[in-house]
DNA sequence: CCTACCGATCGGTAGG
DNA sequence: CCTACCGATCGGTAGG
């Protein structure tokens, strides 16, 4: 998540992150394409040119904002799937964290979700295997889940397809004001999840 | 669905089908803005001025692929939520026509899905419109749920949500080889949101 | 459907 | 961080 990372003076990486900021809500609310380069310098009170001692292309600021996103969720979810609880709790708690992630950094959430697939070859190459990685510790809860008895032995390809529609889905609609919270939001969904809708 | 609507001749219409096709596949992939009006008409094998005979705009093209998309949505769903079969098989049935819609039509789904924000602020509405409709028909289908005793009464919201995020998603993942067929899909799916993933 | 072009705007740079 | 600008490309039009 830090993007300080590089070893950037204060004043610099203050500079750069109020730019990263920006450049989130636009292109989350434009998308890449739809986002020039005037905006984000407008935004920040400064001219286009100037963008240009903090960035080096309106591509590198779009990969940042994606890769952060990509290390958001995964670093949500690692220790939940390392921990020693139940598979039960830990599709819970799996479900909260990438709910969590979403509803908190709704901007670079739906950024990383939506327009990763604007990066150049090399760079969504990048995001295509941490996203990978991602799916993978999802597989890796469901197998466990099944394997501990947890959940019914069917092909567990739905099922992660399942949770993570739903998990991804929640920035097109969630508002922070008069929903439930993220905790609460993943309770409700594990519930239909685990033991269905219908009435018995 | 049918864009031959206000009487143009039949090879007029077949050259605008020919360009909203392309379109369709280019705004999907690249995105409204990310797609320039010379790629739709490199595409089609002419130059960008001459598609200026068949368009008025780019925006335009995407607010009739949008409009499409959602009638396509509403006309699928329309006819299940009025016949008089139980609630079990109209949520079943539901989901497979929304589905349906999304693998069949993937590029003008996904378009329908994602693109209609692009729209100005007019257009928008309208669309806006469509959408809330459809969204009441589910609304509908749940309700009669509860009300049959089918469903578990609790708030409809979450349900609804959350079987639309799962139809809505999949557009990014569906694959026409390999994958189950839409009422497969749609069966597979309603068996975890009506009686879940847990082993009883 | 093409030729020929329009004003506006794009991402980005040089030099301070 | 600004001034001043670059070549390229954008959506769209006039006239055939």
């Amino acid at each position: 998540m830090s993007r300080a990372r590089k070893g950037f003076s204060l004043n610099e990486s203050k500079s750069k992150q109020e730019i990263y900021e920006v450049a989130e809500k636009l292109f989350s609310k434009k998308g890449y394409h739809g986002t020039t380069i005037r905006e984000i310098a407008q935004a920040r009170g400064i001219l286009s040119g100037s963008l240009y001692s903090h960035i080096s292309s309106k591509e590198d600021l779009l990969f940042q904002i994606v890769d952060d996103g990509a290390e958001a969720f995964l670093g949500a979810l690692e220790p939940i799937v390392r921990s020693s609880e139940d598979a039960k709790s830990k599709l819970r708690q799996g479900l909260a964290a990438h709910i969590g992630v979403v509803t908190t950094q709704m901007d670079a959430a739906k950024v990383f979700l939506h327009e990763w697939t604007a990066l150049s070859e090399f760079r969504r190459e990048i995001i295509q295997d941490k996203r990978d990685r991602y799916e993978n510790l999802w597989a890796e809860l469901i197998s466990e889940g099944i394997s501990e008895g947890v959940l019914r032995d069917q092909d567990p390809k739905y099922l992660r397809i399942l949770i993570l529609s739903i998990g991804n889905w929640v920035y097109e609609w969630y508002k922070t004001t008069g929903d439930l919270n993220p905790e609460q939001l993943a309770d409700r969904f594990m519930d239909i999840i685990l033991n269905g809708a219908a009435f018995k």
